[in-house]
DNA sequence: TTAAATTACGAAAACGTTTTCGTTTTAACC
DNA sequence: GGTTAAAACGAAAACGTTTTCGTAATTTAA
């Protein structure tokens, strides 16, 4: 019912802490003979480490932290798999915590982690944030990070991104090339900087085909939500009828852009092409079907603990690490929702 | 740069670690006079009491572990999302591990876990698991857990579940009021207790309603997917073009269904009528609407984690602990999709 | 003023590992 | 047999906290 430590295992076998120990951990100061009977008696007593012990004395836990906006998230719980996965393979466990796009919280989580002492943090900033404090103060305790998707420029850490300007520019030229001559955009919250590209990218592709910017075009969405999407729809078709053409910052806000049309009997994509973001699987089920931006989610789970993992080992062998940026690629997918041809 | 630590503290300030120590928990044999001291020394230098060593006296690490099949699902994130946040309200951080419906990667997420010392284990089985012994050892070192979801009655633990029978009656009864005569049924795998259920469930609605019960008209999933929806959706319409209604086993694959039906002019719900299971968001914007029947996953993941919290306590104030099982509350929500009057 | 009670503090053990370094034992060699 | 080298082991410190218990200092009561 007990513990089984090292020191039972020492003293029924009429030996050294240290010795069982170093058994265990295969040292070649110990007899094949000791080794024999102490892996006999781990095995018959399921003797397993106390990691609490080991922990204190490595100074490490082989555990990360996470911290994202919401579980609740096509996009997100993609990461997070990825994330998963690719640290269990590696010996480390993930604590995953929620910003719920608050400033607030996010400070807290960070805090949090930090007084856990995890191994490392993995991020991706709230809407809110605009702050930099909380991580700045990861940087100056010297914590190995790196953020992703929705990150900061002005951090100098790892960042796993997309190039998402590029890919709004490309998405926005596949509406242009099936025809549509004035396109809306519906956009993200103003800080996160994947929101502010994918509008840059808006701009600039038109700039490009010569078809003048109007600021009137561009709703900007608070909660981004599906009901944002209906309302933003209605709103765009009433001010704008003359719109063919919607780029949406993400799918959910698309899909309730189609959802209003298809109730108004609004004819996607003949009269208004729409193209989402993200390629969430919702997207390819709903009638037509949205064409999207495809955006590596488990990659970029992978490649952001990957880079968490070299800052790690770089760090505890006293290695001055270089942050590194890793740019994912995009592509856009073309579904019935911009088939205008 | 170097990491605090109450003995610097005692120092500086010329008393005793205990002091520091007692002073930072508020004992009352500290005076006023040296409590403000510490608390401003401690401001100052952001110090925060060392995990490890913390874990390791206590004996606890206020960190729970979760296993679930996988994170990318409507369902389990949503319940991630309860656990995580009233975790969090309580003081305990989350660990997650996906079993990926595999029996085999469960039993070495729960080696994991218990290797980890977490406080305790919150898990919901994989469709695989029809074997106990990880459990088993779970019991036997007296870890404080909870299943939820998808369980194994077998275990005497304490539960979190729905009524997946009466869950599933209603849902074949909706249809039967709705007019239908010959009702398929799309069922899960066969371990899972819940899959098993709403089979049950189906099965004995019909009696109920004097319908004779066909087995060739139940179509059993091995993964669970939107391809198999799409595909038992075919050889069903092939096999017995009078069926006109289907219930099934979750929303995911309910929406392969109308998929299919959908490519192949198949009117839902006037030539078949089809409910779900789950309430997935996907539901709603699909066309069909989807019936389904509203599961309380958020709820789900908030009560499992006090279950398992009221555990912890119990055990360790040494008072035995007798597991409960709480039974949630599912609803048919009706769309168009089963509408047929 | 002395005894008793209260207040404030500190010493030290304990939690279970890991690892360094010294010591003993065995083997090898001439 | 004696010296040296190699092999096997153990003592002990360290990681940073928490908590018990004892003691010194101060206050109160008599």
């Amino acid at each position: 019912m007990k513990e089984i430590t090292l020191k039972q295992i020492a003293e029924t076998l009429g030996i050294s802490i240290s010795t069982v120990s170093k058994a265990l951990k295969n040292y070649k100061d110990v007899s094949p003979k000791t080794k024999k009977l102490v892996h006999e008696l781990v095995e018959k007593w399921h003797y397993t480490p106390n990691s609490f012990a080991v922990n204190l004395r490595t100074k490490q836990s082989k555990t990360i932290g996470l911290i994202i906006p919401e579980v609740v998230h096509h996009f997100f719980s993609n990461v997070v798999n990825g994330i998963i996965e690719e640290a269990e393979k590696n010996g480390y466990l993930v604590i995953i915590l929620q910003s719920n796009e608050s400033l607030e919280l996010e400070k807290k989580q960070v805090e949090l982690l930090i007084n856990k002492r995890v191994d490392g943090i993995l991020m991706s900033l709230s809407n809110e944030s605009n702050d930099d404090d909380h991580i700045k103060e990861i940087l100056r305790r010297e914590i190995p990070f790196v953020q992703f998707d929705k990150i900061s420029k002005l951090i100098n850490s790892s960042k796993v991104i997309i190039n998402d300007q590029k890919a709004a520019m490309e998405a926005v030229q596949h509406l242009i090339n099936k025809g549509c001559k004035k396109i809306a955009h519906i956009r993200g919250p103003e800080n996160p900087q994947n929101a502010i590209d994918r509008f840059l990218g808006y701009k600039k592709v038109l700039q490009k085909n010569d078809i003048p910017f109007d600021s009137s075009l561009v709703y900007t969405c608070k909660k981004v939500s599906f009901d944002e999407g209906q309302i933003f729809a209605k709103q765009i078709y009433n001010e704008h009828p003359d719109v063919d053409g919607i780029f949406v910052v993400t799918d959910l806000v698309a899909v309730g852009v189609l959802t209003y049309f298809n109730e108004q009997k609004i004819k996607v994509p003949e009269k208004i092409a729409v193209i989402g973001f993200s390629n969430w699987f919702m997207s390819q089920v709903i009638t037509p079907k949205l064409s999207s931006v495809d955006q590596p989610s488990l990659e970029m789970g992978v490649v952001a603990f990957n880079l968490l993992l070299e800052e790690i080992i770089s760090r505890k062998d006293g290695i001055p690490f270089t942050p590194k940026t890793i740019e994912l690629k995009t592509k856009v997918i073309e579904r019935n929702s911009s088939n205008k041809n």
